[in-house]
DNA sequence: TGTACATCAGTGAACGCGCGTTCACTGATGTAC
DNA sequence: TGTACATCAGTGAACGCGCGTTCACTGATGTAC
């Protein structure tokens, strides 16, 4: 690397450090207000600059939440990790992880029904949403491939799916407290899971 | 019934008729367009009256929308009467028929997903919708009851569950046809169903 | 050492549009006496 | 038969607000010669 790249490599840090500041803002919001109500004033403020310097760092709204979702499927990525390494290795420990994370933080969840519902999103944003959906299944596609048990008839979409399902339809379902509601998700994810997966 | 509790009778069924021209203008542009983008004054000029004169009729875009929803759930109610009266009786026969629907009626799966979605829903509208819903979910129930199978691991809202996450997850899946993602869909729903109710 | 120029972060203000809802009003129909 | 009044469907226009995005501009820093 000459000198000249260096800096040009300084200069894309810097940049990548500023894109960081604005979505660390936006994840400090989603614990303040639901991401339908988070506009780019909101995230400006939080993040101490101007609307107008956000779109410096990020093309569109969209594009910056899709960023943030990422990271966010990063973080459970992370988690899930740390259980596999307690020992905690059935199907049934993973999906009390993931619902458990998108219950306690629903802006994360809205953000993935955002961009599997909308239709008009940016063929741009889109892609990196599929990518990153992807990158989140594959890590149950090597769970479930890396026990012995695998299951010809229950793979990680179907998983998938069904985790989101049950959060969807029960996250706000009345006369409930959360934690009533956190458990009644977990028994149903059990069922779910249960017999088509004895001993996994 | 006297004279005047005749009249007053005929004056709310007037009402009632003049509500259904407006839901049956909502249901014209559910083909045209998604949920999201119909505004009132969109449904006004289908039903060719003013904007104004729908909220002699409905208090809210919300209650409008619940209410639409809820002769939707019918429509799908009656085709999974239907699909029985064939002798179609499997798990897996009313999943396609309710995934079917969603499919081809996506403005009403978004409908769902709104309302199963905002948290900041008019407490009059919630209870309509969530009393639709569980009136959804008690037809499964009656059939999984009639059956002489019932497999107490697996019930009417886990299936429910099971139907909407896998509808929001390859709804807009890319670079698929429609017929492609209606497979996809009908074999994830027939995984997830098949080792936990073999013969039901 | 100084000057001209390029680059880019950052900004306040405004653009532009959408859209749910309300207001003040008209007109038709029925009722009371 | 006529008059005053109530009721209610219906409306065009405006209210009110939100909000993503763009514009024209400033200021700091670095580069070239």
């Amino acid at each position: 690397m000459n000198d000249q790249s260096a800096f040009l490599q300084l200069k894309e840090d810097e940049r990548e450090i500023r894109k960081a500041i604005i979505i660390k803002a936006t994840f400090k919001l989603f614990k303040k207000k639901i991401f339908h109500k988070i506009g780019m004033r909101d995230i400006a403020r939080e993040a101490g600059v101007s609307a107008a310097s956000i779109y410096r760092y990020f093309p569109s709204r969209d594009d910056l939440f899709v960023e943030a979702l990422i990271q966010e499927i990063k973080k459970i990525k992370i988690k899930l990790k740390k259980t596999l390494d307690c020992g905690q290795n059935t199907l049934d420990d993973l999906a009390f992880v993931v619902i458990d994370y998108l219950i306690d933080n629903e802006s994360t969840f809205q953000l993935m029904c955002h961009f599997l519902t909308r239709d008009e999103i940016n063929y741009r944003v889109k892609n990196k949403f599929i990518a990153a959906q992807a990158y989140f299944i594959s890590f149950f596609d090597e769970i479930v491939q890396s026990t012995e048990k695998k299951n010809e008839l229950f793979f990680s979409k179907a998983f998938f799916a069904t985790l989101t399902g049950v959060v969807l339809t029960y996250i706000h379902y009345p006369n409930a407290t959360k934690e009533q509601k956190r458990q009644y998700m977990h028994n149903l994810v059990s069922i779910i899971i249960k017999t088509g997966n004895p001993d996994l």
